[in-house]
RNA sequence: UGCUCCGUGGUGUAAUUGGCAACACAUCUGACUCUGGAUCAGAAAAGUUCAGGUUCGAGCCCUGACGGAGCAACCA
């Protein structure tokens, strides 16, 4: 039985580990494994680049390997160093180190230089005179086959010269292209003659205007891998149909038998979001959100402002596995995944989102008694503190009723509850306001021989509620958030823009929240359980006189169902 | 109507490579609880897109349908 249960839990490995594994074991490279992790730094990191992250930076660390960090900025127009930095903290947040392997596909454009001039002279490679609208046109369709260049055929001599030229700032940007002569007529629109440099005049970030004329992706991409003697090249679905090319250019490169190999995966879809970069652009630009870190972004420097741990959001990547199918991955899973790691972490307070005044009449007035609360029930290590109570203690607007339903567990007129850690204490009457007709104040009467951790505290209630003492309480702004789309698949809905799918309620302020004194100094990014409300993080904004909390997640909330 | 890839509970993944379809999330019960949290016990939920074939035996191998995704940027 008990092997039975051992052999269950066998973990299974991912088809990529598994391809790994064979190659190992095949002693291919002599058993080195060196993978890479090549952001374009023209945005910020999401999930979905966790995914991959975990992979690149997983598999070399657990198959005694390395993994490069490598920024491909092959196009100075639309990257910028703003990006490198952010890119940086984020994956050294996630958990991972690239060591001194920090590299950039700037660094080979040398070399990419002179593979490109090797083709020409072995006539695989050819300037173009055309426009980008001739040159698409000719492409052909999927279905129809392409037609060649008049300048395919054109003298290496004349190539090499046109090319040179190109780099030196003689020709206009668009006027010239360098096509790699393949075949005009296969099935993949790749392999027809793609473009493997055009002129951009834009100065680069890095090499200035050393350059006039620049790789593009397909040509540089594989060609670094090749250079960094990576051995598994991990990518995304949508490359799968460009391997015939790197293959191409590698095959044209390489003097002995290594080879990256590359293997493709599922990209990482989130319900109830999108990892569009672009679009998260547009989100930010259009001030949808307000930036790129807004807590409700998918971005790991949003999740981070969020409360999100890197463990959750590793535990979450382990869950989802990789493989060859376009899936939509459910958000309660990576709820679960924080709620799961945040169980165990975050300390126990009490925090009053809205507010309401409960008056204990037989309670002295002037008296202050500290009641010990455990800090974290699943962790004894974290041990307790003291949280003053007192007369006048506020407790949630939603835990008292006037007609209260069945099976409501909280404060209503003649009903007990338990204010945890201190008394039990009974309804007896309420005020409300003469205008509003809200109810301002509840006024309760308490059981001294109730007290938590003493004799008669026994006695059961079916209730305990979170409370602050009122003048001790903090006064703080709470920020609850939620999906930032309504729609399980906002950005997939071709007749609809994603905009329409906003949220209206993704975001809502509280202020005047009430705080248990313990919280007067917190700094950013501290987490937190408000207790029965969920989890809680300090914002980067945040200050002693005006704290501000984000809602990382609400807790499970049994009764919201039952409500529903 | 080309090429490439993919079809397993609601969702995401497994299935010792051909041997009674398993796990997690979500859902629903119940127990316990000084968090309507956590924990614990349990339930419902797919017969693996369909049709053939090989085989004692097919989610897995073969054939053919059907369905979905990707591919025609001087983007990555």
């Amino acid at each position: 039985m008990l092997e039975e249960k051992k052999e269950e839990l066998k973990p299974s490995v991912s088809f990529i580990e598994q391809f790994i594994i064979d190659d190992l074991k095949e002693g291919k490279n002599n058993g080195r494994i060196h993978t890479r992790f090549p952001p374009e730094p023209n945005g910020y990191l999401h999930i979905g680049h966790a995914k991959a992250i975990c992979l690149d930076f997983g598999m070399a660390q657990k198959y005694g390997g390395k993994c490069n960090l490598r920024f491909d900025d092959t196009n100075p127009v639309k990257e910028e160093v703003e990006y490198i930095d952010s890119i940086k903290e984020d994956i050294r947040w996630l958990g991972f180190d690239w060591e001194i392997r920090e590299y950039y596909a700037s660094d080979y454009f040398g070399k990419l230089f002179d593979f490109a001039v090797d083709l020409i002279k072995k006539e695989l490679a050819y300037v173009d005179d055309q426009s980008a609208d001739i040159i698409s046109s000719q492409k052909g369709t999927p279905t129809q086959p392409g037609t060649e260049s008049p300048f395919r055929r054109r003298p290496v001599k004349e190539n090499l010269d046109l090319f040179y030229k190109m780099n030196e700032g003689e020709f206009e940007e668009g006027s010239r292209v360098l096509r790699a002569k393949i075949d005009m007529t296969t099935p993949n629109m790749h392999m027809r003659d793609p473009i493997i440099y055009r002129i951009i005049k834009t100065p680069h970030h890095r090499t200035g205007s050393k350059w006039m004329v620049y790789p593009m992706y397909d040509f540089a991409h594989g060609q670094c891998d090749y250079f960094e003697g990576i051995t598994h090249s991990l990518c995304t679905l949508e490359f799968e149909i460009h391997r015939p090319l790197y293959d191409w250019f590698i095959d044209q490169l390489k003097t002995g038998d290594y080879k990256p190999r590359q293997i493709e995966f599922n990209r990482l879809n989130l319900s109830f979001t999108m990892m569009s970069k672009r679009k998260l652009l547009e989100l930010v630009q259009e001030s949808k959100v307000s930036g790129w870190d807004d807590p409700r972004m998918p971005t790991l420097c949003g999740l981070r402002r969020r409360g999100y741990t890197p463990e959750a959001i590793r535990r979450f990547i382990d869950l989802i596995g990789y493989t060859k199918v376009e899936a939509i991955n459910d958000v309660s899973l990576l709820e679960h995944a924080v709620r799961e790691d945040l169980n165990i972490k975050a300390p126990r307070v009490f925090g009053v989102l809205e507010p309401l005044k409960i008056i204990i009449t037989n309670y002295p007035e002037g008296k202050v008694e500290e009641v010990e609360i455990v800090n974290n029930p699943e962790d004894e290590s974290m041990g307790t503190r003291k949280v003053p109570f007192s007369r006048e203690v506020y407790i949630e607007k939603d835990d008292f009723m006037e007609n209260p339903p069945h099976k409501f567990f909280r404060l209503a007129p003649g009903m007990e509850v338990r204010l945890k850690g201190a008394y039990i204490i009974k309804c007896e009457n309420f005020k409300r306001n003469e205008k509003s007709g809200a109810i301002e104040e509840v006024y309760c009467t308490y059981d001294p021989l109730t007290r938590s951790g003493g004799h008669a505290s026994e006695k059961k209630v079916k209730g305990t509620l979170h409370w602050v003492s009122a003048q001790h309480a903090i006064d703080a702004e709470i920020r609850l958030y939620d999906r930032l789309f309504d729609h399980e698949d906002p950005a997939g809905q071709k007749d609809d823009d994603y905009r329409k799918f906003l949220n209206p309620s993704s975001l809502k302020i509280l202020n005047g929240c009430k705080l248990e004194p313990s919280l007067r100094h917190v700094k950013p990014l501290d987490k937190f359980q408000f207790q029965r409300l969920g989890y809680f993080c300090v914002d980067y904004g945040s200050t002693e006189s005006h704290p501000v909390f984000n809602r990382t997640v609400s807790l499970k909330d049994t009764w919201a169902k039952i409500n529903k």
